[in-house]
DNA sequence: GATTTTATTGAACAGTGTTCGGGAAAAGTC
DNA sequence: GACTTTTCCCGAACACTGTTCAATAAAATC
């Protein structure tokens, strides 16, 4: 519905519309358009999520799972992309945390991480939480994925390649 | 002007009162509101470029100055939030390519990507164009950058020190 | 069969970006 | 100085947006 026209281009009306109701009908079951917003974003969370999911079981533990998880991750911002961008816009009105809340890919690649460091093949700096790694290589593929969905969308090339030996070459710093 | 409210709720008549204007005499220096949008994003860009050129030159050249343009980066990001989100909203558009029109920031972190692989403080891998690594190391701070003004927005935290730490590390994996 | 509850709607309101005809003010020309 | 032309700006209007609310039809309950 929302994939084919952006998100910008996304009314109260022709949602109503494609969905046969009228568009004060929308507001017996959601408070607001941002409602609406994040209940998409919960649907795409748990897309991605489980794709995530996927790509860690296969890969076994350690930095190959890792970058598993995060090329699977640009992947799916690059074959979904208004779902992506919809799940990062501030249209939603989520307060988002990290630990608690199951922003769930986020928990995935923690527990890439976590594995990793457990094999003994990720070093992870004393003083630094768990977290605080997980959210930096997440901020490297998300930085990659945003960039390829907004600022470079007319940039036409093929990120793939150096997308994969970036993070492989970051991760490598991470090395023990 | 912009930067107190933020970017969702800027409307041309609110800006045109600001100016001591009418909304229909905007029109008269500007094509459209996206127009509008590209000439601020015009000067956000030289102001973060301008900054990053002094944090560049506060560092030798090598990975450390590497590391001063990215931590830069997010500084500015941190303490201009608006700006930085208007420089990569999708309300604008340019037609954004990396090498020959003036993005201005990259060009800046380029170079001293470039000085730090002459200086063999850096690897680059053979088939990896200058440009590639420059993208990535971008993304990941833009990534940070990024996930803190949107979505980690009400995550209290301190993310100074873990991001200086994961640049450091990622970096690291780029060591000769 | 009567009454309450649940869905759904059309019309309206305030706000948005944008267009257009018209009217002042400034600049240029004889 | 008077006349024309260009520049500048505004009010009103249009089509759109999210949202509210009184009214109505259908369903459920008693």
């Amino acid at each position: 519905m929302l994939r084919d026209h952006g998100l910008e281009s996304f009314s109260l009306r022709a949602l109503a519309k494609a969905a046969g109701f009228s568009p004060a009908a929308l507001y017996e079951y959601f408070d607001n358009k941002a409602a609406i917003v994040d209940a998409v974003q919960d649907l795409v969370d748990v897309e991605l999520s489980t794709a995530l999911r996927e790509a860690a079981e296969s890969e076994p533990p350690g930095r190959r799972r890792v970058t598993a998880v995060l090329l699977r991750y640009l992947a799916y911002a690059k074959e979904n992309r208004e779902e992506f961008l919809v799940l990062f816009s501030r249209l939603g009105s989520k307060a988002q945390s990290l630990q608690d809340s199951p922003h769930q890919p986020f928990q995935v690649l923690m527990a890439a991480v976590k594995d990793a460091e457990a094999e003994g093949d990720l070093r992870i700096r004393d003083g630094m939480p768990l977290e605080g790694v997980t959210y930096g290589l997440w901020a490297a593929a998300h930085g990659m994925a945003m960039l390829q969905a907004t600022y470079l969308q007319t940039f036409e090339a093929d990120f793939d390649l150096v997308d994969k030996w970036m993070l492989i070459d970051f991760l490598r710093g991470l090395r023990p």
